[in-house]
DNA sequence: CTACTTGCAAACTCTTTGCACACCA
DNA sequence: TGGTGTGCAAAGAGTTTGCAAGTAG
């Protein structure tokens, strides 16, 4: 799955494992080696991904040093996620998860033909959001925004597709 | 699950079993005996709801007349969306209907404690999908806004909450 | 040492599918 | 009558859980 990389990465001050001891500390829990082989693997690349694809990677490989099991990708996910350092989303009915820590807060567009998933930033969604929320006396601890359509891509593909039969 | 009815129902020249008969018609599909019901059933309330419901209240009611099978609850709401009925999002990992024929088209705030999902319009949203899509030359179909969060009952209670636990 | 973690297998939830019978046009 | 649709049971996808063995602190 290829992203758009428009996005700048925010400064922060711990690396995410770093941040992930942290927290796992804060709770009482253990830095073992799966989890720390899962967050290392998914920092690595800034895509956007599920749980499939992770276990496909980590546990699906047969060499057994670097193995992690499919209960402990999904149990970890969901510590990455309790962290702060994933969002997860739900798209057509699997979840899909990317970097929320060191990386700006931001929407979607989700190309209905190839999958993707494109970023953007808009303050005035920001605005907009607060605005409805002040309105009915809700409080905002956050949002979901996602733009369904086709990409610039798959638009062009089609014309040529369209192109190709016209010719016959 | 009560939802807020701030929002006016537009009018219609077909009622929705008769738009429904269309579609069926349009599509060499048959007009039977447990669509008829289901359709019935869907557009009588006027409340968000996901399969589950619709199963429990048509299909393990034990009286033969007016029973529908699981299988068909499916398959009907998926046909009930395709036809424009129905509108189906995904929240918390299922799948959640409402009616989307004769219904303006509308957002949501979604209360994490309550589970309730209360509708809002926004034209000026709608000017800001618009412009961000043509931004990314992205031919955009629909959108998905939620806000999450916790709605005005859900802060109320919790401050009585709090409010007692003050007092011990 | 002791509590937290892991991996395995199995359970669970939600949804879809294969198939024989039923039914609408 | 012929092709659709239905209900049943069972299969699937995605995710979670119980439990015995392993390991971090």
């Amino acid at each position: 799955m290829s992203d758009s990389f428009a996005l700048e990465a925010v400064d922060v001050a711990l690396s995410p494992m770093e941040r992930f001891e942290e927290y796992l500390k804060s709770k009482g829990k253990r830095i073992t080696q799966p989890r720390r082989i899962l967050i290392e693997h998914v920092f690595s690349h800034h895509e956007h991904f599920d749980a499939d694809a992770l276990i496909d990677e980590l546990s699906h490989q047969s060499k057994g040093s670097d193995r992690v099991s499919r209960p402990t990708v999904y149990r970890t996910l969901n510590e990455l996620v309790e962290s702060g350092l994933l969002r997860k989303m739900e798209i057509g009915g699997r979840a899909v998860y990317e970097h929320d820590y060191g990386y700006p807060d931001h929407d979607h567009l989700y190309c209905t033909q190839c999958q993707n998933l494109i970023e953007f930033q808009s303050a005035e969604l920001k605005e907009l959001r607060d605005q409805v929320a002040r309105l009915h006396q809700f409080r905002a601890t956050g949002h979901r925004f996602i733009i369904n359509g086709v990409c610039d891509e798959c638009q062009k593909k089609s014309r040529r597709k369209k192109r190709r039969i016209d010719l016959i």
